[in-house]
DNA sequence: CGCTAAATGCAAGTAGTTTGCAATTACAAA
DNA sequence: TTTGTAATTGCAAACTACTTGCATTTAGCG
């Protein structure tokens, strides 16, 4: 908390009593969250509010980008944690997956690699 | 082209004029696009109906679905050429990415693999 | 404690897609 | 080859997820 508290405060921004909140949720909920999802999970914020809190945490890297299988973006707080998304289509449960390629991307194409979207759909072993 | 046509006659769906234009349009402009890019190859075909062609070439698997960084849906018609892309970030250039990994992930996870998205931005070769 | 710029809530706007329904068309059957 | 009919299409409106403008409120410096 205080880490990611001194990150605003760095870069010039109030601490607010929104922003704790939904940074308190957000680290309370280490999965791919929508605005909706985490408008939920802090009772008495307006959404544009959320919007924009979670934007400005996405600015500053707080938080990242993960892009499921419909249309709505999703937010995770991952510091030292880089991961990617297995969903199952059959329960909605969602696991880690701790590989990542960008090296091999970089290498195969050689591009300077700044950002990826890597996510899985399939049927957990509990499903099968 | 004969191909595709066979899909859709196989599944009982009439092979229109509409349909064959954006299939042919789609066959000649090999990279993913929006259903406006669509819309703007095809003249004079409404928008809903682009929609609704693109949606059903989906079903089929005549077209996949690709998720690149803004919040638009982009579709490719990749037959036995499963690749993935990286787009460049300076020029917008987009390159193939020939790689994948479901089967690691698969191994990794224990889940049955049926989709996935992996996409990569960064700086091509000459912009840097 | 008061001042001011930053943050927030509310309501309206926007982009991209999705749907309902009436008009049109592909194609099987005559 | 023409006809009947269900599938397809165009048009307009609805919908979802996000985005913005502006008036009100608040954090935090002095």
């Amino acid at each position: 908390m205080e880490f990611y508290l001194n990150i605003l405060k760095q870069n010039g921004y109030k601490l607010t009593g929104k922003r704790k909140l939904v940074l308190e949720a957000m680290l309370k909920n280490r999965r791919p969250l929508t605005l909706s999802d985490v408008q939920k999970l802090c009772v008495n914020i307006d959404f544009a509010t959320i919007y924009r809190i979670v934007n400005l945490f996405n600015e500053l890297d707080i938080v990242h980008e993960v892009k499921l299988f419909d249309k709505q973006q999703y937010y995770e707080i991952m510091k030292d944690d880089h991961h990617h998304h297995v969903v199952c289509q059959s329960c909605g449960k969602i696991d880690r997956v701790d590989l990542c390629i960008t090296q091999k991307v970089s290498k195969l194409t050689s591009y300077t690699i700044t950002n990826h979207i890597m996510e899985f759909k399939g049927i957990c072993p509990a499903c099968k």
